[in-house]
DNA sequence: TGTTTTCCTACAAGTTAAATAGGTTATTGT
DNA sequence: ACAATAACCTATTTAACTTGTAGGAAAACA
């Protein structure tokens, strides 16, 4: 309440806290990948209760919840209900990369709508100067994430290791 | 109002229309590097009014001229007043990389606000598995993004050149 | 003096991210 | 049997932002 108006004042005065948010990975991406490298560090076919990754991540466990039914409804993780329930990884860490979970929680990794599906394009597209742009810039993007696995993330934070 | 309507429908049964926006580069950025490439496509020094170029790029001229401004105000393009005025560009095109304008346009480029400046960096930084992922997807859209000067574009749609 | 064009300020609607909330179902230990 | 645990399900909320629209003032030229 105190802050709506301190932010409507400031709105007047054209003053805004500008947080970026354009070219950003979401939450919901970043979340999904510390999950699952959360679960890639505990011991193959381990179950893990999401309490537990929520309180080590610290993340809100409900929104937790929200983000790995994703990851379990593509079979990238399956769970156990119960007491002694939990999660655990399908397959081994060096199965996943990075662009297949993003991909999956942030639903798509392209720079522009119009690299997305075939149905995005746009009546400009033949003459588009900047489209090779945004088509590098996918490729870049897509060179790194989908070549980046879990276990390479554990095997680079070795030093750090937690617990 | 009868959007409203249905969209309320759509969302009661968790149907959205599911416009990704994560990691997209923005209106205001992709207009703005559109509105440099058709300044640059004209001959130098030559005074070129917005309303034209909102013509020949289908974009809403009110809304171009908020965008031209940022522009303006960082000595990008040159403007004069009045009939026969109009914009120009302040450089040759190969001075202006990609970068350059949606850096200015959108802000920042980093895919993760804890890249962002010095003040952004969070507590969990020393034990984040994930940091290295981020900085060389990082790393990976700024090498395409700094190496495509407005000149590049104009060469790579030579085929395309319109008017 | 009228027209053209930049320049300035305000505002609004739709959409989304980022959770919060509360409950139900399945499984296991006691 | 039953209590505890943990996954699963569905709805709701709120601040914030994108993507414009709108109306006019100031400057320059014909």
């Amino acid at each position: 309440m105190t802050y709506t108006i301190v932010y409507d004042i400031l709105k007047t005065y054209n003053i805004y806290m500008n947080r970026v948010v354009n070219l950003k990975i979401s939450t919901k991406g970043r979340y999904a990948l510390r999950l699952m490298v959360d679960l890639a560090q505990r011991k193959p076919g381990e179950n893990v209760a999401l309490k537990e990754v929520a309180a080590r991540q610290e993340i809100s466990l409900k929104y937790l919840e929200q983000i790995i039914t994703v990851l379990t409804k593509a079979g990238y993780v399956l769970s156990t209900r119960g007491s002694n329930g939990g999660y655990r990884l399908a397959h081994e860490p060096d199965y996943y990369t990075v662009g297949m979970i993003l991909r999956l929680t942030e639903g798509s990794l392209a720079p522009v709508a119009c690299l997305e599906g075939d149905e995005n394009t746009c009546d400009r597209r033949e003459q588009c100067a900047t489209l090779f742009v945004w088509e590098k810039l996918q490729k870049a993007i897509d060179d790194v994430v989908d070549n980046i696995t879990l276990a390479d993330i554990i095997a680079n934070s070795a030093d750090n290791y937690v617990i």
